[in-house]
DNA sequence: CATATTTGAAAAAAATTATTGACAATCGTG
DNA sequence: CACGATTGTCAATAATTTTTTTCAAATATG
């Protein structure tokens, strides 16, 4: 599951300084250098989040912002030098989820981007859909904590991170690839052994083999699944 | 008999995030982009509150605020980009019930509204919300004063502010990019290094290593949340 | 049963993230 | 404008987590 960003300007240069701070926050970007070429990387690509500059060739901004909103409800940044129009853009009823002035610093649009798709991702997660409970375990997102049997498990990040994938999924297994693309967010290359510490790390850390009544089970050759016994 | 909050802004994204904003707090919320629509909506879905941005196409916020005034007495909060004006504006006897100067944050957004709200159906117990109390920690929003274990502790206005957030929130973890769109505003675009700087000084006026029985813990790479002991 | 492959465990190495202090910038006030 | 108070930035240092490496044990396969 990739976070891709699609950035749209004509300037390579904008491109090229967007990319790398995107990048370098984690997210996967493609690029398009004009409107229509916008389009066709949204379709195939299917990104999180627009960055959508007003002036590109061949189809103008507005014009592609109103095109992806007949199918998509997709985060939409529109970027313009003309910063006198800032109110009027956002007036258009594009449905542009926010706007940035050129010239921008880096940093303000990273903040952008980050603020814009955490208020898309607030209004569908509430509180409750954070937190889960099953066989004794308790898995809660919005504290970052975990109990066994009612007891606290202090648990890192990432590890409460894989406990929650498994928690949410009872019974699924999940390959070693498919979770190092859902929790670590990138390809798997190489041979190493990171799922495999880390699944340990949970065992010991849950007491997987005292009194309690879920189990991380190994399925051979496949990968690993939760299992309530 | 819904509560209906009108928000006037033409601003979308400003708009976008004071709706998220109370519909956590259980309102619903219609949305106006100019003077025009603002009256049409109010007259149609009779909101409990409006909040009304000045500047808006077609007709601005003063002279909506007098239409509506001829014939309702609904609470109506001003929200203007121009904050030397305050003064003047209530002065203006538009008979707008409160006013905010942009930038805002939206928990003070929230606040005001909760506070017009409550002078309007309760004229007395308005102190009681703006003060907490929990571990041996009072945070007091009206004086903006906190004490420990009864003892005064100077703190500025962001520490308050800060401190007020998570002992409202005990228990939930809150990004540092979460901290600065919620205290800082959401036009401000600072380092995220500033809310660490912050925490410190927090924790070393609070005396977090003493008998208090309180905590702003670190949730390693997540962000910080208020822990009773 | 022999062999190749996969997994588990521990420890070392690398990477990431947080804390802190010093200082700069800004704000509020007389 | 000068002063003190508050707030913001930055970089070094510290702390913690994550990844890699290694190797023995367990499991599949024929």
């Amino acid at each position: 599951m990739d976070k891709i960003i699609l950035i749209a300007d004509d300037n390579k240069d904008i491109v090229d300084i967007l990319k790398a701070y995107a990048q370098k926050e984690g997210y996967k970007c493609i690029c398009a250098y004009d409107g229509e070429q916008t389009l066709k990387m949204f379709k195939e690509f299917n990104p999180i989040l627009i960055l959508l500059d007003v002036m590109m060739p061949k189809m103008n901004g507005f014009d592609v912002c109103r095109q992806i909103r007949q199918t998509s409800s997709v985060p939409i940044i529109i970027v313009s030098a003309k910063n006198e129009e800032a109110e009027r853009i956002m007036g258009l009823d594009l449905g542009a989820d926010d706007y940035i002035p050129k010239p921008f610093s880096p940093r303000e649009v990273m903040t952008r981007i980050k603020a814009v798709l955490r208020r898309v991702t607030d209004d569908i997660s509430d509180e409750r859909s954070k937190r889960i409970e099953i066989a004794g375990l308790v898995v809660d997102m919005n504290s970052y904590e975990a109990y066994v049997n009612g007891n606290p498990v202090v648990l890192t990040k990432k590890e409460i991170e894989i406990i929650w994938l498994f928690a949410s999924n009872p019974g699924r297994v999940f390959t070693r690839d498919h979770l190092l693309e859902n929790i670590w967010g990138y390809e798997y290359f190489g041979d190493t052994r990171t799922v495999d510490t880390h699944i340990k790390r949970i065992r010991t850390k849950l007491n997987l083999n005292q009194s309690v009544n879920f189990d991380i089970k190994t399925v051979w050759g496949v990968g690993y699944k939760f299992e309530v016994k």
